[in-house]
DNA sequence: CGGTATCCACGGCGATACTG
DNA sequence: CAGTATCGCCGTGGATACCG
């Protein structure tokens, strides 16, 4: 019975307000917006994945990602690392290193993730035989 | 367990392929990524949400939803009847009557979602502290 | 009512080069 | 090794106006 439970976001949220109330994803600080920004980008979802296992260095992650630009990767982890999902252990020492490792807040954000991935491995079959369909059909 | 429960996307896919073989999500036939690519745009979860008590008209799903450009509503229409996700029926009458209705497998993504919506307004506060304390730190 | 057409601002992302 | 600096593309999405 999905319908009924499809909480927050899901479920109309406050129909006294125009908007909709709370809970809606074109207001910034909904919930579940912030974690769609967060692992709807390119590379988070892949960073948790290749930090599963356990803490990488920087040149390790990006190898094990494969095709990040330094930049980008740098950019993904600052995001993640400001928002709690990992931390950044620099040591002092030459040449440089530096050790990523998910918080526990990145690790339980894998839960749903494997989830959608699930979802995702199970029916992506069938997105890409509609689009087929879709595609045939307008010729 | 959840390290261990993370499959596809989340697992060290094929070391022994450079990119790291399939289930990456810089692929853009990974499974993962279509999905991702899907809910990770502006509205899709919120169209989801809207319908998922029923089949809505135009008007009445772009009041629901809130906020967002006619133009816009439209792309991200014809994205989820290309996936499969909704259905577009039109009544031959004047004035015009479209109506949007989730498919199966648009109801079916409602879970997953579900699952990440939990997730968000659970650990959402924690996102946003860490968020202050960081921006704290630099200063 | 249910869209299209047009224009445009913005941010994500990538390539390349360089550095403490 | 672990980044930064710079440049630029391009796709998403928003504003506005118009149409069958």
């Amino acid at each position: 019975m999905v319908t009924k439970k499809l909480g927050g976001i899901l479920s109309p949220p406050d129909l006294s307000s125009p908007t909709g109330g709370r809970g809606n994803a074109f207001d910034p600080d909904c919930p579940t917006r912030v974690v769609l920004d967060r692992i709807g980008d390119k590379w988070t979802v892949l960073v948790i994945g290749a930090l599963a296992r356990g803490p990488l260095r920087f040149t390790e992650l990006r190898a094990r990602v494969g095709g990040v630009a330094p930049k980008v990767l740098t950019q993904t982890l600052r995001a993640m690392e400001r928002d709690g999902l990992l931390t950044r252990t620099v040591f002092a020492q030459v040449p440089p290193r530096v050790d990523y490792a998910l918080t526990e807040l990145g690790v339980s954000l894998g839960g749903p993730i494997a989830v959608l991935t699930d979802w995702a491995e199970t029916h992506v079959g069938t997105i890409l035989a509609a689009r087929d369909d879709f595609v045939a059909q307008e010729a």
